[in-house]
DNA sequence: AGCGTGGCACGTACACTGTACGTACGTCAA
DNA sequence: TTGACGTACGTACAGTGTACGTGCCACGCT
């Protein structure tokens, strides 16, 4: 029996073995020994297949959170469990990136980031605000680290080794080994690291302001240091 | 006559006027008057004309670099450049995410931001992860600004205000209000400052840790505050 | 001048795409 | 039994990227 789960499982492993570019409708139904046109029994669209794709892979998130811990540590591990699922589905990731989805498919990712915001002391404001910026970042080195594609990609190795002129590019052509070679591993945890202690000094600020009152609260706008 | 400029500047005017899907080559030699297969001895396939757009969107964002100013200014300042363009061309955007471009378009913005991140004290490591990081946020960004497609979208504002189980999801329910406004503008600011700041204390320790040698470098790698 | 050569515009053709529509065949309700 | 309905399927159509062949024109060489 033909249903919409064994259509996207069938998708998103299209898509991981062949790219997005080689999910057809036809492709589909051919890897499950169906007619093309019964797909649409189960899905509107291709585009609503795809977004379905997206929901999927989303929902795979494992919500390992700890009220116990520390809020840094849990934001931490939250990110962690995100990249995760994206390096399971490197390439599907990219379909979930590029479609805006107004479904409330990982929501409950969401419901977890911001209680643990609100347990570091944010109020609602700062916690979404906070929320939208780390998903920015965590989204954003996610679309480098798969835009690489390290899974099937015999990619321009030699395109990357071209020549930058040092005189019109001096600190580029300085700096090539570090920008050639790239750790995502170590790049995440340095770009988290330097959130979650952004996000740290920022409750700390709030916590002053609440306490104190009126003083030492030199830290909430200007620098935290310079 | 033809040639690869006037191919690619009316691929992106048809990507911003009628979205990226609706993009196609003879749409495209039919916005020049030409015929289908004249594109081909400009452009060696489709995919390669996506290239170029996103070649021809990234190098048009301006350059005013202010050496003279702060260096968090000067960081300031590059990243709106950045978003500045995205917002010109916002659907055009989207392919220049999506695509991993090898080549050396936008070349010139990373030298200037790592030129400005050397001034801040960074070493070349450093440098680069501070970019990374940056252009992981920036884009992340980007993203979720033109997911939003404020342009010709007539978007499914009835799904955002689907109901959510206060039950199941109390945070979200309770921070509703919060999550479904959204100035892109005061956010991305927010996001920015917090990042700024961040850089700055990065920068502070280590010339603390340049100077005194010794002491004081608990900020380096421990939480800076907690 | 005659000739070859190369670049450019173009038409045709092919394999392939998403999907609208009509047609079967099964299982349940009346 | 008779209808209704859901599911699987084939056919058909408009539209896609692009390989290939053809004609035109401007050029350099003999």
């Amino acid at each position: 029996m033909l249903n919409r789960n064994r259509i996207v499982t069938a998708a998103v492993e299209l898509i991981e073995r062949e790219g997005a570019d080689a999910v057809s409708m036809r492709r589909i139904a051919a890897e499950l020994g169906v007619g093309v046109m019964s797909l649409y029994n189960h899905v509107p669209s291709k585009a609503a297949l795809l977004d379905a794709v997206a929901e999927d892979v989303l929902s795979r998130i494992g919500f390992t959170d700890d009220p116990s811990a520390h809020w840094t540590e849990r934001v931490r591990i939250q990110a962690r469990a995100f990249r995760r699922i994206a390096h399971h589905f490197p390439r599907s990731t990219m379909v979930v990136v590029s479609r805006q989805l107004g479904s409330t498919a990982g929501l409950l990712p969401v419901e977890r980031a911001l209680a643990t915001l609100r347990d570091a002391g944010f109020d609602g404001r700062e916690a979404v605000r906070m929320l939208r910026m780390f998903i920015a970042y965590v989204v954003g080195s996610l679309l480098r680290e798969v835009g690489v594609t390290p899974t099937f990609a015999p990619v321009r190795a030699d395109a990357v080794i071209a020549e930058v002129d040092p005189a019109l590019f001096p600190v580029v052509s300085e700096l090539r080994p570090h920008l050639d070679s790239c750790d995502h591993d170590e790049e995440f945890e340095f770009g988290l690291e330097l959130l979650v202690q952004a996000m740290a000094v920022r409750a700390a600020a709030r916590a002053d302001a609440q306490a104190g009152d009126g003083a030492g609260e030199r830290a909430g706008h200007g620098g935290a240091r310079q």
